[in-house]
DNA sequence: GCTGCGATTATC
DNA sequence: ATAATCGCAGCG
């Protein structure tokens, strides 16, 4: 059947672990323009966050944080950390470099490459969060291994963005680190 | 066992 | 500019 043999064909470019095995700055740039697959539908990731870890205010590891929270964090580059956040939404990280080095990929923008629908809300973490059905149940997910969702290679041109990343103002120095980027005029980049 | 807040969003 | 809304980190 069709479906399955165009999921087979998306499988072959998949990103393999060596992918993921590298800083969250380096590894947010690299997953720029990738393809994000979600039950055989895909989507650009068209804006990202990086969080450096255990030196870095803005992120759940700073100080190397460990909790039953940010466990996830700690696994190896390519596994996915859900959080919920507001009491509303839930947010989903790429998990970046080798196992206890907790660093992470925000996921804040994606745009549909496969959708009927005019305009769907996947330009904001939350948002694509809700439209997708991302919640706790991906936590600890693998993105290498597991045939759900997972992220393939592409060599879409783009402009890249980089700015200041958003609503972290709890994070002193930390704050005005260029980590967030984006692709420039896309239009599923979330509000700023 | 409490308390306060947050890697957001929609609406005022 | 602010309300909505709740899991959980921090506290002591």
């Amino acid at each position: 059947m069709g479906k399955v043999i165009n999921i087979m064909s998306y499988n072959e470019k998949r990103l393999n672990r060596d992918f993921y095995l590298v800083d969250a700055v380096t590894l947010a740039k690299n997953l720029l323009g990738k393809i994000l697959v979600f039950k055989g539908e895909r989507y650009r990731i068209v804006e990202v966050e990086a969080y450096m870890g255990v030196n870095d205010k803005a992120a759940h590891t700073y100080k190397n944080r460990r909790t039953k929270r940010t466990e996830a964090m700690y696994l190896e580059g390519g596994r996915v950390y859900v959080y919920f956040i507001y009491g509303m939404y839930y947010n989903m990280n790429v998990v970046a470099n080798k196992k206890d080095t907790p660093q992470a990929v925000l996921i804040r923008g994606i745009e549909p490459l496969d959708y009927t629908e005019d305009k769907p809300s996947t330009n904001g973490p939350g948002k694509l969060c809700r439209k997708l059905g991302i919640d706790k149940s991906y936590y600890g997910y693998d993105l290498v291994t597991e045939d759900e969702m997972y992220i393939i290679d592409d060599d879409y041109e783009y402009e890249m963005v980089e700015s200041k990343r958003i609503n972290i103002d709890y994070a002193e120095e930390d704050k005005d680190r260029l980590w967030r980027y984006y692709i420039k005029g896309n239009k599923y980049v979330s509000k700023k």
